[in-house]
DNA sequence: TGTACATCAGTGAACGCGCGTTCACTGATGTAC
DNA sequence: TGTACATCAGTGAACGCGCGTTCACTGATGTAC
């Protein structure tokens, strides 16, 4: 049964938003067409009215991460600039709460591998969507603007305890804390004093 | 046509390097059991009987991309303790090269994603492989031993930059050795002015 | 505004394919005497 | 040491299954008059 153009572009959208969530929990691979699309409450034939192949799908749901990134992380620090110290942010990415969701969390720390194994498209999308982000962790570093080489040591910083923190958290729960909060420290002694390491 | 034990025993072994390698570069999932039984050079049937399942060799293999590192990796320091200091041990972990090579690299930035969806055996493998990583680590730090702060500090450090730097080298070359240079120059700061971060 | 028809979003069966795994078979190895 | 037989590593066809994708179909929507 046809369905109003707006109606269409809501069930786009919604299975955008389904992919986005499921691809950083379990990884594209392992969500299939008939598994997403049940997730979003359609049935999987579906699917190629909207995209034209899951490669297609994988490189839009890119996008469609990075812009609820934008959406949720990036809007405290549109409307009040600055609000939120570097601490704070630290403390709320390298949080177990962040750790334990992937779906809700940062698309750099849950999809990096992923998307090495997809299509060119999907890995532009995700070099542009890391290089937005790399850009806003700059102008909102408190109190003034840090530098583009702050921003991306500390990124790289977070990403990687997030990953190793979730690789280990059924193995070693211990060591999974552990990373979190040595590297919390440990970067915001490092970022609260960058003149230090022109030595 | 039977074997020796000797020749099955070597046979074994080779699948499980074979796999290691294979498994860094595209991912558990992505190798099947007849692509690695082909590039070990046998047919695929004969794979159980040298493992149960596919669980079972990648908990194995974890083990065994671990042992590699100790040999490549730790075998320098074991027999000339000290003699590689940090600053050059970065510069080799944060090279192109190592970028450029998963498949002889360090299991710990190729293997976190993939592991949280394989068995729990597989991911205790890759806890002790990590913990054990970070001991190394802090013994070897020069001229005297660092901290377990530290170390863990500059392993999830390397690791987040290799992966990040990996996951952008199509997608944007330039971003990639970014990464690199700038975690490469902030960490060696960082870890040879350790007392600054106790504020 | 009302009617007739083309369009197309959504449905669910079906496709070819590659996956992990099983199995009957082969023949050299290992073992009992 | 030599012979007879059981063992088992390796082979390759076959299995059931889930995958991405296609397709005929439905019926409400959009459009031409």
């Amino acid at each position: 049964m046809r369905v109003t153009k707006e109606v269409a572009g809501e069930n786009r959208r919604k299975i955008l938003e389904t992919a986005a969530r499921l691809f950083r929990t379990r990884g594209i691979d392992n969500v299939s067409v008939a598994d997403l699309m049940k997730a979003a409450g359609f049935t999987h034939g579906g699917f190629y009215n909207h995209f034209e192949s899951k490669a297609d799908l994988a490189a839009e749901t890119v996008r469609t991460a990075f812009e609820q990134l934008d959406e949720i992380t990036f809007a405290d620090a549109a409307s009040a600039p600055g609000s939120l110290p570097l601490m704070e942010r630290l403390a709320l990415y390298l949080s177990p709460e962040h750790r334990d969701d992937p779906a809700g969390g940062c698309p750099t720390a849950s999809l990096p591998v992923d998307i090495g194994r997809q299509s060119v498209e999907a890995q532009q999308a995700f070099a542009d969507g890391l290089e937005r982000y790399v850009r806003w962790m700059q102008s909102a570093d408190v109190p003034s603007a840090g530098t583009r080489e702050d921003a991306i040591a500390t990124l790289a910083h977070m990403v990687g305890a997030i990953i190793l923190s979730r690789a280990v958290r059924n193995g070693s729960p211990g060591l999974s804390d552990e990373i979190l909060n040595v590297v919390r420290d440990d970067r915001a002694g490092r970022t609260l004093s960058p003149a230090d390491h022109r030595d």
